[in-house]
This record gives C-alpha cells, sequence and structure tokens, in this order.
RNA sequence: GCCCCCAUCGUCUAGUGGCCUAGGACGUCGCCCUUUCACGGCGGUAGCACGGGUUCGAAUCCCGUUGGGGGUACCA
C-alpha cells in the first residue's frame, strides 16, 4: 500500500517550493506557508526550491527581491535550488523565463489545448445577462469562432488573449489537508494563460514551472483552492506534451485571519514581517506561533524548535479551520524562546537594537560589549522582546550630558535620594551586596519605608525609570562616581 | 448571486463512537513570590452553533439549517 503523502515516492525525490512575488515586505501568511513548506521538504530529507514569481513587471521591484533573501536568511528558512543557490531547473526567476511561457503558450494553441479569445469583458457580461445563466466567468463564445466575426474583429485591430480549454468532466483532487474536493465543469470556465500583449499570467506560469521542476507536492494558503481545479487539467495537458509528470499533491493550509476577522491583508497593521523584526521579535518566536496557525506538535505543548518541528511534521495533521492572528499568543511564545536562548546569544542578538537607538557605537567598542555582558545576566528573564533591552538597559550606556529621567520623583522621593546618597557616598567597597546593606539599612530601617518606597525613589534617580533591571547590581554595573552622580543630579 | 472550504472555551487547539462530569496553551480574574519590571508557583473563569437522523452509546458518523471564510480578473 503506498504512503497517502508520499505516493510512490521516495522521501528524498519530495520537492516543493515557496513561490512569493517580490511586491515588498513579506507577508506572515507566506512566512506560514514557507514554513511549512520547508518543514515538509525537511522532515523527508527533500528538495525546498525558491522560485520569484516576478511576472507582473509593473508591480515587481529588486528591493521587493532583495527582502525576501534577506527575511529568509532572518528566518533560518534556507532553500536547496533557487535564487542566490542555483540548481538543475533554472532559472529560477520568472521573469527571467518569458522565452519558455512563449514557447509552451504556442504549442498549447497549436495542440487545441488553448485558443485565441477576443471577447471583452462587455460583451461576455451582456451575453450571460442575455442568456439569464448563474455561472460567474468566460462562457467559452470564441472555443468555436466564427470565421465572420473572427474577421471583424481582426480588422478591428483587436488582440487575443489566449485560453485554456477546460475539459467538460468534473475535476477531483484528493487534497492533503481537507480530502476529496470536487469541482464541476460549469463552474470553472476556460481561463486566460497569456495577455492580450503576450505576456504570460499565473494562471500559466505557476503550474507550468511546477511541472518543469518536478515539483511533487503544494502546500499553500487555502485562498488558491479554487484555482487548483483549472490547474489540475493544465498539468494534464503539458504532461501529455511531454512536460512534467501530472499534477501534483496540494494541501491548502487554512487561512491566517487578521483582527476582523477577514483574510490578513498587506494592509492590515501586523501582517508584514519587518514589523516584527523590528519590534525585536525572534525568528523562532515568530516561526513557532505560525507553526501553531494550524498545526501543533503534540497536546501539552506548544514551544518547539524549528527543528523539531521538521522532524514531527506531518501535513496530514494540519488544521483546515482558518486562525485568527493573536498578538497576546505571539509574545507568549515569543517570551519563551526569549528565555530559551543562552545569555550570550542574547546579548549577541541585542547589540543592533541598542546601536539603532545610538547607546552603543557600530561596531560596538570592547568597553561596551563587556559592559553588555555583566548587564545582560540580569534582564535576560525579564525582557520579552529583543527591542525592550534598550530602555531596560540604556541608561548603563548613556553619557551623563545625554541621561534622563523618563519618571518624576517628588519630595519625599528626593528625601529618600538624599539619604540613599549620605548612606552610599561613605561606601568603600561598591559591590551588589554592600550597596544593598548600606540602602537597607539607611531607607528601611532607618527611615522606617517599605523596600518598596524606599528604593524606587533611588531607582528612578539613577537608571531614570521606574522599571529597570534588580537596583544594586545596577549601582554596582553603574559604577560609584556615575551612581553618586545622578543621586546629586536628582536632588538639584 | 454562484462555486468551494470551514465549524470544540474570547483566541489557537486536543479529541478519529464509550477513557469526556471535554484536556492543554494564550488571554482574563484571584492568590503567592517580590526592591520596580519580568520570571516563576497555585487556583478560578469560559466551549462541543442549531435541528434531525445512525447507534446500546455521539464533540466524534450522515443530512439539513445557521454562521464564518475564500474564490469568482488580460493580480498573484
Amino acid at each position: 500500500m503506498s504512503d497517502p503523502v508520499l505516493g510512490d515516492l521516495q522521501p528524498a525525490d519530495v520537492r516543493v517550493r515557496f513561490p512569493p512575488s517580490p511586491t515588498g515586505n513579506l507577508h506572515v501568511g507566506n512566512v506560514r506557508s514557507a514554513l511549512f513548506n520547508w518543514a515538509f521538504a525537511r522532515h523527508y530529507g527533500g528538495t525546498l526550491v525558491l522560485r520569484i514569481e516576478d511576472t507582473d513587471l509593473a508591480r515587481n521591484t529588486l528591493e521587493g527581491y532583495h527582502s525576501i533573501i534577506d527575511s529568509l536568511n532572518w528566518l533560518g528558512i534556507d532553500w536547496d535550488e533557487g535564487p542566490e543557490v542555483g540548481g538543475d531547473n533554472g532559472p529560477y526567476r520568472q521573469s527571467e523565463r518569458f522565452p519558455i511561457y512563449a514557447e509552451v503558450a504556442r504549442t498549447l494553441r497549436e495542440e487545441g489545448a488553448a485558443y485565441d479569445c477576443y471577447c471583452t469583458n462587455d460583451e461576455v457580461e451582456a451575453r450571460r445577462k442575455a442568456s439569464g445563466s448563474k455561472n460567474q466567468g468566460y462562457d467559452g463564445y470564441c472555443r468555436d469562432l466564427d470565421p465572420d466575426q473572427l474577421a471583424v474583429w481582426q480588422a478591428e485591430g483587436r488582440m487575443p488573449v489566449l485560453r485554456f480549454r477546460m475539459p467538460e468532466e468534473p475535476v477531483v483532487f484528493d487534497d492533503l489537508v481537507r480530502g476529496e474536493v470536487t469541482f464541476l465543469p460549469e463552474n470553472v470556465p476556460d481561463f486566460a494563460i497569456l495577455r492580450a500583449n503576450g505576456d504570460p499570467l499565473y494562471t500559466l506560469t505557476n503550474p507550468l514551472d511546477d511541472a518543469m521542476m518536478g515539483i511533487t507536492h503544494v502546500l499553500r494558503g487555502e485562498d488558491l483552492l479554487s484555482s487548483t481545479p483549472r490547474q489540475v487539467p493544465l498539468y494534464q495537458t503539458l504532461q501529455r506534451l511531454g512536460v512534467g509528470n501530472g499534477p501534483p499533491r496540494f494541501g491548502h493550509l487554512p487561512m491566517v485571519m487578521g483582527e476582523g476577522n477577514r483574510k490578513l491583508s498587506k494592509r492590515d497593521p501586523g501582517s508584514g514581517l519587518l514589523e516584527y523584526v523590528d519590534r525585536g521579535f525572534l525568528p523562532e518566536g515568530l516561526l513557532n506561533y505560525l507553526a501553531l496557525l494550524g498545526w501543533g506538535i503534540a497536546e501539552d505543548r506548544d514551544v518547539f524548535t524549528m527543528q523539531e518541528m521538521a522532524e514531527a511534521f506531518d501535513v496530514r495533521r494540519v488544521n483546515p479551520n482558518p486562525a485568527r492572528f493573536d498578538m497576546k499568543k505571539l509574545e507568549a511564545i515569543n517570551s519563551a524562546h526569549m528565555r530559551r536562548i543562552s545569555v550570550p546569544d542574547m546579548t549577541e542578538r541585542v547589540v543592533p537594537f541598542l546601536a539603532e537607538a545610538g547607546f552603543v557605537g557600530e561596531p560596538i567598542s570592547a568597553e561596551q560589549r563587556d559592559l553588555l555582558a555583566a548587564a545582560m545576566p540580569l534582564v535576560h528573564e525579564r525582557i520579552n522582546t529583543l527591542s525592550e533591552a534598550v530602555p531596560m538597559l540604556g541608561f548603563l550606556f548613556a553619557d551623563e550630558e545625554t541621561f534622563t529621567r523618563t519618571d518624576e520623583i517628588d519630595d519625599a522621593g528626593r528625601d529618600v535620594v538624599r539619604t540613599a546618597y549620605d548612606a552610599l557616598s561613605g561606601l568603600n567597597d561598591w559591590k551588589t551586596e554592600p550597596i544593598e546593606n548600606a540602602l537597607r539599612e539607611a531607607l528601611v530601617e532607618g527611615m522606617g519605608l517599605k523596600p518598596r518606597n524606599a528604593f524606587g525613589p533611588v531607582r528612578v534617580a539613577v537608571t531614570g525609570s521606574r522599571v529597570s533591571p534588580p537596583l544594586f547590581e545596577s549601582l554596582e554595573l553603574l559604577g560609584r562616581d556615575r551612581s553618586l552622580g545622578r543621586l546629586q543630579a536628582a536632588l538639584a
């Protein structure tokens, strides 16, 4: 009995692809697709192909292309064939494949699998109204066009689109996440594969390239489910013409929904990958969360690594329901990964954020690095994104001219700070423990304050904020002179 | 309108006919820990959309209804 996912393929023969369009910032829905394809390929030891779908010359940019490459690198999603790495099935950018598309389109027309269509939308619409048909889309008028009519249109200078001729039989396919899906022919009209100007359309290039690149499995969003019945006969026709091995197996992943219970679109805040990069999320955290949208590693576990996902991934276990993107859960998963990475690792990753904020140089100096390394253990369990290190640790790197307090100290607080200054200025051993002892003695015992009220004003004076790393350690790291200076400055 | 997909706590989900007085996670609420914040610990809250079947037995199978989503281009 053949494997339900592999059929008769060997695991290593699995070939999947990720085909983004370079229209800008990668969308988190696309990232989810990339991740699932990656996990699928890695699970079987197969091949992941990256293909750039840039046939719409007007909308695609070089920046978009670089952004895709950079984003995938940041995420840690690697591909085996495609731009930057090469492969035997290139070119991998559709803009470089136009001659191929033209040639295949010509063959399709010669074989009668596709035909010229001169109709305008208005004409199609008018015919539908006249006939009272409930069906949407093209009516097949030009399939067998009257030569006289053809002559008239050609004399008008009309240029035809090339349309694929859909078969009369129902299209049935077995979706890896949804089971058997059937479309009746009256609901799948003939579709354009070439523009009137001769440029190829997605409807042709996507299946054709999949066929030529030997793609065995297509894992994509559910929004493409209804284009599948058009593609299946195209794959079959291509195979008949000697291109590819027929339709791949499909798996349509659940849609990622935004807040408003709508498909998460590019315009929605929170839909672009770069936002998460900038906000200091970890790729591990984002990817882990995205995996949870439709898949789970185990009943009682939801934090895992990409490697663990690749090992366990089974496309048949993907849930078909659409999933709402939940920022709170993303933050929680990301936090879990923040606690999993080591202190040195986190130190490394935090540097660009500190540099961006102007607290450290680029590159970071040796002294700054030492200070950061010493401070990192204090915060690695109290920040939930990398960027939170900036407000948390900035006070250590700010020089005394630029240091500012973001929280206030009231009159009562000034008394506390004054007492703290007196207690600390006589201290010889500037270490955490003696500092704590001195402050406790002076403020808690001496003034009879609750720890909260005793240390709060001191914290604000020294770190500038009511929220900071632990106070006594912070004082030690800041050093005697700067600490005392800031306490004094707070009294002015 | 038409076609397709989907349907368990607010959200993501476990559950593949009896183990379910439905489990976990996030959120939320309360408590504990505590020098702030964060972490951590403990406890609570909340759900099988509805109606028919099938069956000794249904969250689980079937049908319908309702609801939600996607598609319906010379975009991808």
